[in-house]
DNA sequence: TTGTCTATACGAAACGTTTCGACTAAAGCA
DNA sequence: TGCTTTAGTCGAAACGTTTCGTATAGACAA
């Protein structure tokens, strides 16, 4: 494959001179510029992104760090950032954890060898000890995404969780609900307990106490919550309503409502947190609360972008952004 | 950041047995890997993508080219050779195109520059202008996913659309159905093209002749199919059962029923290609030919990855994938 | 003893760029 | 006129690896 050294001989310049054209990084004749266009048409030059990246320390790649690229509130996020990136002439990668930190190290390594730009990041875990761990092995520019973790010094972009816990129940306590379930995520996740603590927000704003059995522990994943919800709705004093707290975990409920053959929202109500696109063709429809995804993926790209082109140091400031609610079909007032 | 050099510094031998010990290409005495490993540990070393690329010419890059990673159907497929690539020490790439082909060829170029071992492409066009173009932007060890694109000299992987089309079709036929409307995709495409013949196919088995004004040409898009069923099921003579050609189209096809308030399948009869996985939680379950797309994109990326150890040559061969009927709710006997 | 072999270890070149200091010639200035 | 700038160009060093030919030392055979 042909290199700029190719190029500089077809040219009959020197290569500096072609480097200085290829980067606009130092004045060039018009003539000089000709020729090299021609000569890089003409013996089909391509840079070499390797010698690129190890000669000016600067690879042009934005790690992109997610649950699981499958899930498509996920790949919406990839998506955006892909095209910002593409835009700024970056590139981005995207890795999955699958919710393990095992396999996050693995991935924060690989990242790490290809030398990223920045990262923006959905961490696995939210404790210090987990936090600690991934300061260490980060090292570059980087942008926590919808996840805060205990001590990292990091910008953090996320929706209010409290809030959008807090939306759902209300939601279902202002219908009259009293025995509202919810099927939170792994305990010691800042979002999920954060999702929790809204729920029980908004019962202590009604003066009054959730039922502790009624709060289940599951993951984040549809199967998880398909399980649990199947346990909650078949206990004889089972709740009114659920709560969920995801987009795939909203899905696994209503799947084990539907094996269950319960009507919603006649026997039972339902909110989720997240909304699904495919929301709309569902039935019934779910009501949910609505995370700002994109602008969030937006705003974190755009950051860390910005954090690189200036070498500024992470300011570790939070910019959280509003959840709302979004009525639909799954719930109604108790009478 | 630690280099190999002060590895080796640190250790006290030299930068080729570094080398060496990280790369098991020469016999290193058990005591000097011992110190090497120390060492790697107490510098911190982690190894330098770019220059191991360059020095090696072996990027262990593999990119992956699909309509859109947004697209649940494509975020599978990414997912699948992700976790399959990073088991062979690989690191996976994925863009988009939006079925755009100038935006594929960005992708290319960035590709290119990141010298990839190797491409799994699902391409925007399939006529041979297109892979002629392809070819010269492409050069390395490459797999066609899900679509065949004339005269290009790679492997491809199928499904057999027009069985696809045939089976989806043949099922309304023999449920009675004799106006079957069908949204196929961008005429030219290769898949969609073929999904259409399937259907034509079918009638033809029947001894029947397809109305061609019930064959409208879409995109691959949700929106897209959706206006083009309004459209369809405003028809007054509009058909009995209507047939998408993709997972999202079917979507598409599903909000415009719901949004005309038919009811299906009493009043519309609806088969989709490609499955969705919410397909379980639809009201009605959309009944579907399933095509294998994870067995596939794991056939895909095994192949890439013997084609790239081996240096081999693309073979050009095919492998075609069947489809199967899957039936679920959306369908029903005309009577 | 001498020579050959094997197991380790080493040093230096090379990969394809960018970058920087040095050089030339023309232009501007006093 | 001579001196300083400036635009344009060049050559060489450097980035962090891998790779290959060579060197050393001990083991073994003759």
């Amino acid at each position: 494959m042909a290199t700029i050294k190719d190029v500089a001989r077809h040219a009959g310049v020197a290569i500096s001179t072609v480097s200085a054209v290829l980067n606009r990084s130092a004045p060039v004749s018009e003539q000089a510029v000709e020729k090299v266009a021609k000569a890089i048409a003409a013996v089909g030059y391509v840079p070499h992104g390797a010698a690129r990246s190890l000669r000016s320390g600067n690879s042009q790649l934005i790690g992109l760090v997610v649950p699981n690229i499958a899930n498509p509130h996920f790949a919406a996020v990839a998506r955006e950032i892909e095209n910002i990136c593409l835009a700024a002439g970056y590139m981005s990668v995207v890795y999955s954890t699958g919710q393990d930190p095992e396999r996050e190290s693995q991935v924060l390594k690989m990242l790490r060898v290809q030398r990223v730009a920045g990262l923006i990041i959905i961490p696995t875990r939210s404790d210090a000890e987990h936090g600690g761990r991934l300061v260490d092995q980060i090292g570059v520019p980087t942008v926590l995404l919808d996840m805060f973790v205990e001590g990292l010094p990091y910008h953090v972009i996320k929706t209010d969780n409290i809030e959008a816990g807090r939306l759902a129940t209300d939601h279902l306590l202002e219908l009259g609900h009293r025995r509202i379930g919810i099927i939170a995520g792994i305990p010691g996740l800042a979002t999920s307990d954060d999702r929790l603590a809204g729920y029980r927000k908004a019962y202590a704003e009604h003066g009054i106490s959730p039922e502790p059995s009624l709060e289940v522990a599951g993951n984040f994943d549809q199967a998880e919550a398909h399980d649990r919800a199947i346990e909650l709705l078949q206990r004889p004093d089972r709740p009114t309503a659920i709560v969920t707290i995801s987009n795939m975990m909203t899905l696994g409920l209503l799947f084990a409502v539907r094996e269950l053959r319960m009507k919603v929202p006649e026997e039972l109500s339902i909110v989720g947190i997240d909304d699904l696109e495919i929301a709309g063709v569902l039935d019934p429809a779910p009501t949910v609360v609505v995370t700002p995804i994109l602008a969030m993926s937006r705003r974190a790209i755009e950051m860390l972008l910005k954090q690189i082109a200036h070498k500024q140091a992470a300011t570790g400031g939070w910019e959280i952004h509003q959840p709302y609610l979004l009525v639909r079909d799954s719930t109604r007032a108790l009478d």
